[in-house]
DNA sequence: TTCGCGTTCTCTGTATACATGCTGCACTCA
DNA sequence: TGAGTGCAGCATGTATACAGAGAACGCGAA
């Protein structure tokens, strides 16, 4: 009943831009493969006009790839691509702290961030950590990340982040439940935490270039979780980014 | 004959974003401003299809939003987003040239670039710099970044470099028209000239660090002729970035 | 005079019809 | 047998008609 409420509610075009989004990071879209407006049609049961709305959109989120002649098709990433993204959502989200850092911010505005550093705490310091367990430390990580985010007061920098987080292997939350697999789990998890605090801390003392480095160096615990998880081949259905990839690695 | 053709050639939807992105840089749309599909139909001509996707696309390049309740509004920008946009941008060269110091790159693929530095020395020579010298750096000046960011060969960081430069007041080339008329003008290009060299030697000698530090102080000229050129008032119709304050400086 | 409700109008979202340009295949001619 | 040309089918680009939602304005009542 409410399904159906929401499923009114929303426009046409953002249910076929999540039909679509869906098919493609499932991977029944290969990548490479050209989809055409009839066949988007077919597949979401909206028209032609919404339908085109939304593989625009999906374009520019980065799922897509215009053909110069017309149409689209599906995008695909190299490991090299997906390894790339995330340095750059680190560089992004470095100079966000460094932002935040430098130009300061008041310790009511750091208060939310705090705390969602304390519940983290209290999420990493347990013994077992439960799969339900890493699904909240998901949740207040992508928090965390967000709010750290706000705290650069730029609008600019912010919208490029949300764009970059936007692709499914890029975002601070990407590779965790993957990592959940992992014998290192645990520890990549406190490394990860603690990499929270100390950026905290380096706002908090306005140490920009402390700041930056640190959350640079965070976004590279997701490229060896990204690794690990691959070499592994552990649990490969928890890598949203495996359907994206140009040679599958199964 | 010929520009009937262009213009017949192009789709409507270019052609429509084409004459509202004038509108928007020109002022005569100001920051703000709500702009309605119908309006826009009357001011481009063509109907309402083309023109939606002619305003999708303005929305993903940054000069306008997206309203909730539908439609859209000329995009107003501070004095601080433009500098944050610019600070973006110099990070996002940085990493590029970091990724093309520690990757490596061939001396084959490094001539273009020399050449490119070649030219722009012959530009910087001359001792009294005319107008046609500024064009004419203005576009080698572009060639040289676009050869710089091809070097980091990671695809997903050149579309977002492209991506932060679409804004008018972001990119590389965006106030050395304005700083044209400064009477410190020959200086600042000899200094940014200077950074172009060092960006080149950094990365043959796979100096990553060096190479990004360079890249990101390089952008802050760019940033330093803004602040000039609105402070002494001087030609500011040649600041392209002037429209869209949120708070005209004039 | 002000507030609230209702009506109307305008705008956006959606669907569909039409035209043009491209691609692929087949047939013909050299 | 190979290459070139023409035709057909289809996909995209565009225009327009229609419906529903939201906002504004006016009218009536307190």
């Amino acid at each position: 009943m409410s399904e159906r409420d929401a499923e009114r509610s929303v426009s046409q075009t953002v249910r076929a831009q999540l039909a679509l989004r869906d098919m493609i990071l499932s991977g029944r879209l290969r990548p490479g493969e050209r989809i055409s407006e009839l066949q988007a049609v077919d597949i979401t049961g909206v028209s032609r006009t919404p339908v085109r709305l939304a593989l625009v959109r999906l374009e520019d989120e980065g799922l897509l790839q215009a053909i110069p002649s017309g149409g689209f098709m599906v995008k695909a990433f190299t490991e090299r691509d997906i390894l790339d993204s995330i340095e750059l959502r680190g560089t992004l989200e470095g100079l966000a702290a460094r932002f935040a850092a430098e130009r300061g911010v008041s310790a009511r505005s750091l208060e939310p961030l705090k705390e969602c550093l304390a519940d983290l705490d209290q999420l990493v310091r347990q013994d077992q950590i439960s799969v339900e367990a890493f699904s909240a430390y998901v949740t207040m990580n992508a928090r965390f990340h967000a709010l750290l985010n706000e705290l650069s007061a730029s609008a600019p920098l912010i919208r490029e982040i949300d764009r970059v987080s936007a692709l499914p292997f890029a975002s601070p939350s990407a590779f965790v439940m993957a990592q959940s697999a992992l014998p290192e789990a645990h520890q990549i998890l406190l490394i990860g935490q603690d990499h929270h605090r100390v950026v905290v801390d380096a706002i908090e003392n306005r140490e920009g270039a402390r700041a930056e480095a640190v959350m640079r160096e965070h976004s590279r615990l997701a490229a060896r979780n990204l690794r690990l998880a691959i070499r592994n081949r552990t649990h490969l259905d928890l890598l949203p980014a495996l359907a994206l990839l140009k040679s599958p690695v199964e």
